[in-house]
DNA sequence: CAAATATAGTTAGGTAGCTAACAGATGTCA
DNA sequence: TGACATCTGTTAGCTACCTAACTATATTTG
């Protein structure tokens, strides 16, 4: 979308490109996991499964930052595949733990890794320390941001 | 979402930035639409009428950078709630023109500019050359994914 | 201990985006 | 001029996210 007042594509501001980074790895990520049938969501959810073991919801929703219904969805989703199983705690019957199934394993093992590709390829050839301040940039923005929201949004 | 095997927060990459400020931008625009109920297209739309005044759906969708069923579903809401109009162009019955009504003309007028409000929120006391050197850094990393979009994406 | 409160997950309904397929209007050219 | 191609917008059906409201369990507390 269009930043601005401003209308001259080469000078939008750093927000507008970070919306636009932002689209077009979504949408890498997207056809390279398309093959195997899975969204980005779902992929985080096998990768943090296949890289730490047994999760519950309620904590895989706070490290994908991502509310509890959407994650219902997702789990679902990987459910139906049989690709993960959900059953619930046995200290908690309210919640549900998460492990991948041997199919999940199986599955985890042969999939490319869609993030290393992104961040290889978007960022090869670019020197480290503009990309550290890129990074330094947007973490300050996003608390700041996130600052205004947790005092009430003004309108 | 974790980038990466990475878990220590404060080292992730400019990419899982970039997605974070999208996500915290997006969610500071829309609780500022929120009272006036509009959704942020919405608002590109409002904004562009109000600016730049009649406009084909088809031009417009290419200004916002999104399809044009998209942009079918945001007009009708629009025009549902009584602020645009929407009506065959005399030169080419195909092509619908787009122009705010005296109520969206009234709306617009009343509304807050949440773009500003991101920019200065966001970038505020942050040295203007890193913030080039961010939309640089970003601008350059978007090409390059676009580049392997366009290019069939291995698997 | 019983009642009130808090937490985990689901369901319902919404927004915003996409692609594919289509209808109607316009353009092209043999 | 008539047939074919292209363009504009819509519809249908999908993904992925959100909030609000619900159910069922745990926990706190009077």
């Amino acid at each position: 979308m269009v930043a601005n007042g401003t209308t001259d594509p080469q000078h939008e501001s750093a927000g507008a490109w970070a919306k636009k980074y932002h689209l077009a790895s979504r949408t890498v990520m997207e056809s390279i996991l398309r093959p195997h049938d899975l969204g980005p969501t779902q992929w985080y959810v096998l990768h943090h499964l296949a890289m730490v073991g047994e999760t519950s919801q309620r904590d895989l929703a706070g490290l994908l930052q991502v509310e509890r219904p959407t994650l219902t969805g997702v789990v679902s989703a990987l459910v139906r595949k049989g690709l993960v199983v959900q059953e619930p705690s046995s200290t908690d019957q309210r919640q549900k733990m998460l492990r991948l199934t041997r199919a999940g394993a199986a599955l985890w093992r042969k999939l490319p890794d869609p993030i290393a590709l992104i961040l290889d390829t978007a960022f090869d050839g670019i020197a480290a320390s503009d990309v550290e301040t890129t990074a330094h940039v947007l973490r300050t923005a996003t608390g700041k941001l996130q600052e205004l929201l947790s005092k009430g949004t003004p309108s």
